[in-house]
DNA sequence: ACCTCCATGTAGGCAACCTACATGCTTAAC
DNA sequence: GTTAAGCATGTAGGTTGCCTACATGGAGGT
């Protein structure tokens, strides 16, 4: 039983095809097909079967991929441990995250790391909730969110700290007539022209929650994914959207008003596989990114915090 | 970090020198050195340095060998797991007993293993209760005995499972004018001329505790360890002796009589290292003989037992 | 019917691990 | 003080085994 094989399963389970691993780690597809049947003969088991395209693991292989789980933990771990004896945690950390979690935690966590021996390399992405969980085969750290738990859907397995919990609020132009208001509810929302995301998209929830909740569809002016372009459709009087409240930069031309009456907030939540959680730079990392998240639940952007960023 | 240098430095932690790890894994020292070398190379740290004549794990050695535990053990749970799907535990089981436990348990345990596809390898040794542990780098699976807690000195780090509590006890001949008592006080038996065995074996521990409970000093007239060797001596008249109960034959030349007022008894167990004690095959045996030991204390040899075995 | 994607097979290069043998150091024995 | 034994280390060379390059064949999608 050698830990390569294991490892080859396990990526073959994260990554689907032999193509995909071959590309992620720098072989051809031919060396890990050699791979697989060696162990299969080492093993006295089938691994895997054809599967119309591609490769299927059999329970087996199933068996085989879940261990290495287990095993690269436990390897990880004892190069925490040995690097707890030779001084600081050092290293290059990958993180992936959503643009928008991004924005509001990466320049606090660099400040943080500005000491340190750490190096970050940084990827964004904007996907549907449950897919962020993948990317943990290719970020040491990802930050993903989730609107219902306090874990995203197929991070089931992965090691995941909460972040931060962070209010969905509406974005309403500057002079709109709600703009004034303390807070919301779906009843004063639901008759207004919307931007909106794409089903499956981040706050696709929250829309289906406000229909659900006063029993009439949104009115679905335009549907666009990234967060910037809700704010200027928003800002040119196109409709009202939804935007989270700590990654959305305070502006004179827009305001966010808290939504009530419907569940309107995400949890931001750093996510990575176990043995990538067991290195001590990354550990350092999410002990950062906690860091910064605690801030900026405690201090939420004042009137005179906006004035700097819209001034300065 | 690869598994193989861990395996190495926890070798090496075992058995002490590069020449006795080179003997037990069929390679010559010269590779193993080569492999410590660029292990330290790969890590960025010294893993041994000289001790007079061999070598000595430093603080990052003995970090990677405990690891080591860790790894090998995850790895084999994962072949055990493997295994559960694929049939009956198979393979070859390498026991190493003392001898006495050894004859009372082992024919039993066959018994029990017959319709099964594992096989035993057997091996015995007589040794101090500090030493049986260290057996179990060559053995899946020691049984050895503690006389003072449930578990040997030296095993703290070791699975181990208690198979039998067998008392100890005072072996008179036939026609001794103990013979016919019910049990033995160390008043009784402290002004008798003695078999013993030397400092450190199995049962000198009980002989102390007859002296200190008693105050006088055993006449030791011989000294051997061998329990066979102790039988014919006092079957012979030279003096009584300490026999464990269940593993000694019975006969009608001398008698065993219980010892009271000193703790007499012995703990068998069954030792295993994490990442053997995994395997499945192992986990059967061993539960083999936690059976055959509830079987031996629960049914003691009886006179008709007695008359069996010294006639049939 | 064509093209694409995926896995598999073969031949050969290259790196890594091991053996054989020689050397140097340390401790114990005579 | 010399010798011998035990241990680790270094060098050279052979063998193994992992990987690449290239070719083949099957399965879907257009």
């Amino acid at each position: 039983m050698e830990v390569r094989h294991l490892e080859l399963l396990r990526d073959l389970r994260d990554r689907g095809t032999l193509g995909a691993v071959a590309a992620a780690t720098y072989r051809t597809p031919s060396a890990l097909s050699q791979q697989l049947r060696t162990a299969e003969k080492e093993l006295g088991v089938k691994l895997v079967e054809p599967a119309s395209r591609g490769l299927r693991l059999t329970w087996a292989g199933e068996i085989l991929a879940d261990g290495a789980d287990d095993v690269l933990t436990a390897l990880s771990r004892v190069q925490a441990r040995l690097d707890e004896g030779t001084g600081m945690p050092a290293g290059t950390v990958r993180i992936g995250t959503l643009p928008s979690a991004g924005a509001a935690l990466i320049p606090g966590l660099l400040t943080r790391l500005r000491e340190s021996l750490i190096r970050i390399e940084l990827d964004d992405f904007d996907l549907a909730e449950s897919d962020y969980a993948a990317r943990t085969a290719d970020a040491d750290i990802v930050i993903a969110h989730s609107l219902i738990a306090d874990v995203p859907l197929g991070a089931e397995h992965l090691a995941s700290r909460v972040l931060l919990r962070e209010p969905i609020d509406v974005i309403v132009p500057a002079g709109h007539r709600l703009a004034s208001r303390a807070e919301l509810t779906p009843q004063d929302v639901v008759g207004e022209p919307w931007v909106t995301v794409p089903r499956g998209y981040p706050f696709a929830t929250i829309h289906e929650r406000i229909e659900a909740a006063t029993g009439r569809p949104l009115d679905r002016v335009v549907e666009v994914r990234d967060n910037r372009l809700v704010e200027s459709l928003v800002e040119q009087g196109h409709g009202i959207g939804l935007l989270p409240r700590y990654s959305t930069p305070a502006s004179v031309t827009y305001r966010l008003v808290p939504l009530t009456g419907v569940q309107a907030t995400r949890a931001i939540v750093a996510l990575a596989r176990p043995d990538h959680a067991a290195r001590r730079a990354v550990q350092a990392v999410v002990e950062g990114l906690v860091d910064v998240g605690r801030d900026l639940g405690r201090a939420p952007r004042s009137e005179s915090n906006l004035k700097a960023s819209t001034l300065g």
